[in-house]
DNA sequence: TTGATATTCAACCCAGAGGTTGAATGATGC
DNA sequence: GCATCATTCAACCTCTGGGTTGAATATCAA
């Protein structure tokens, strides 16, 4: 299922997410600006392919590289995460107010049996 | 570069949510329960895309399924969600106590480099 | 039964992800 | 200039993702 020809930010910041070598990638990066090397020897894997992962990273705005002599520095960029957290915020939001709006129709429902059939004693609520 | 052999829970929820067609099913799946053929209806593509897509989606258990006759009744289910957002905000905290430190550090070399430097008049600071 | 409807299964296609190896490019240090 | 170090480029491999079409399987309705 091929996905639109033009992949949105969302789509790239997720996708550059979804894979635990970028994560670890990533996590390391917040402690600060790091080297191509260095940020590859931690893993069982060619430094090619760790630079293909930092490209992804790249592609999706999460990484910033500042070359500087022979050695290219990659440094952590928080916005798009901060986009995808807000997705999901608001996805959630949504959900939420959903179960909300069932949880009320049905305290409605509930109010409105027990004001037709009587059993309803003065002093018993709560 | 392939992935580890078994992609991790937050591996699989980011990669669904990694697609603009999966997110749309999702938000229409906050809105309440919905059978395959009316959930496929607004896209452009065939039944068994979507069906694929809805695969993914309840691999990341993002979905859950429950058959009624001859219909399937698609549910959201948030908890991968919560969890994907949690790691999220995990790495902006990571993130800004990093910059926090910085800016700490900074702050303290200001006041160092104040402090031997006499351009300081007794009642300055605030 | 029989026919329609809801859904998946199976096979195929193509592009891209994730990995490898080997060579190219570009600074650095002598 | 020359070897070395940091990094990417290029070509290749295999597996999966996203899509198609056509057939199979259940269920419903007559």
């Amino acid at each position: 299922m091929r996905t639109p020809a033009t992949p949105n930010h969302l789509d790239q910041t997720l996708l550059a997410l979804a894979d635990p070598t970028r994560r670890a990638i990533l996590q390391r990066l917040a402690a600060g600006e790091t080297r191509v090397t260095e940020l590859a020897q931690p893993f069982a894997m060619s430094l090619n392919a760790v630079s293909k992962h930092i490209r992804v990273l790249e592609r999706a705005k999460l990484v910033r590289r500042r070359r500087e002599g022979r050695e290219h520095l990659l440094s952590f960029t928080p916005k798009p995460m901060d986009e995808a957290a807000r997705w999901m915020e608001a996805q959630r939001a949504n959900w939420t107010t959903r179960l909300q709006a069932l949880d009320d129709l049905l305290q409605e429902e509930d109010r409105a049996a027990a004001a037709s059939a009587p059993p309803h004693p003065k002093g018993r609520t709560r």
